[in-house]
DNA sequence: TAGATTGTTAATCGATTAACAATC
DNA sequence: TAGATTGTTAATCGATTAACAATC
């Protein structure tokens, strides 16, 4: 049974890659896809590619034909819960929080942002995308009445472990963490980091040997 | 040696934070650092931050003691090439690739912009933070004449196969990808993918369960 | 000295790849 | 039918953790 498969983190980052790729395969009007098909377009291994779509597809797969496309977009997407929505707020209104402010593409994973918190006077107050910005100083009273499950941080990092705090003290308990330090948030917070430093350090290496 | 020991991708995404970490505790005054004092502040066990540690510094630690400080911040800032500069090319200003060229994080890593490259005629020989942004059209012309290293890839997912293509005809090397499909590139070409879709995907899996 | 901390070697855990029988 | 493709089980590879002797 597939609900006896454990997922992993690294499928779990796969995932969205294939649905992206199968959405553009039936966009061009294609029906059905083979793992060979896919290791060659995605360069995964073809094991990897059947034992990563057995976990999320209730269908099976055909010899010769392979999968139906449209049943894997639709397994991926609910797996993926992006036709759920989820409320996230951005907190730190400087450039990238603005860049995702208006970044329209989140709302296809289903990730509604609401708005955002500053200490910057010229944007409290104010809209962006029509997303209010409210001042940093109220979040603990205004954050709870927000229905929002997701905070997303962006502030300076000298200031993100005091602030992640005072989220966490808001009552969310997720943190999408775009600030290059380290989080000392309760055990029952989750924390996803996105690393800039990480990535960079990683892509650096691999050109300089 | 330390040449022998071979450096793994998980080590090396962590050197940033170790970095991090302890330029914060110099700041403070602190001149020694223990692996026991590490793991209780940033969450790594002992064993995995000594081999961490050992592989990117000539020093050694001392029982009691444990390591000093200002040595293993020189040797993290010279392994991860924070002293050298690279220089970087944003291709695709819009939300993202702006808040990119807006951004001073980056000199700290060693990471020069020099630049940016869109379709956009408002912004086409416009400067953003003293940064010129160029025609997308005069890539392959314009390119190979700015002396990059890095191309960090924004622009939207429908061009960005085609745009990588005409990037790596520019003959670069690297590319640092913010678009969240999966490039098709010759073997010699350095991809490191930052995908948010995958970020946000284990995030909401850790939430939900 | 006593013992906190180190560095190293062995064991375990996790993820990918290899091998191969089943099947349409 | 023949054989391309599937799904599953075993083997390998990679990374972390456990165990422990060395040391200041």
């Amino acid at each position: 049974m597939n609900i006896h498969n454990k997922v992993t983190k690294p499928q779990i980052a796969r995932y969205p890659v294939y649905l992206n790729y199968l959405t553009e395969l039936a966009s061009k009007g294609e029906i059905f896809i083979s793992s060979p098909k896919i290791s060659k377009d995605l360069g995964y291994s073809e094991e990897q590619i059947r034992k990563d779509l057995q976990v999320i597809s209730k269908g099976k797969g055909k010899p010769f034909s392979g999968r139906k496309i449209s049943t894997l977009i639709k397994d991926l997407e609910d797996f993926l819960g992006y036709n759920a929505k989820t409320n996230a707020i951005i907190i730190g209104v400087g450039h990238l929080g603005q860049a995702f402010l208006l970044y329209k593409g989140f709302a296809e994973y289903g990730l509604n942002i609401v708005g955002g918190f500053d200490n910057n006077i010229n944007i409290i107050n104010k809209e962006i995308n029509q997303k209010k910005i409210y001042s940093i100083e109220n979040i603990e009273e205004i954050l709870p009445t927000l229905d929002v499950e997701i905070a997303i941080l962006t502030v300076p990092s000298e200031i993100a472990q005091e602030i992640a705090l005072k989220v966490v003290n808001s009552g969310i308990k997720a943190i999408w963490n775009f600030v290059p330090i380290h989080l000392d948030l309760p055990d029952d917070i989750v924390i996803e980091n996105v690393n800039l430093a990480s990535s960079l350090a990683i892509l650096s290496h691999k050109l300089k040997g």
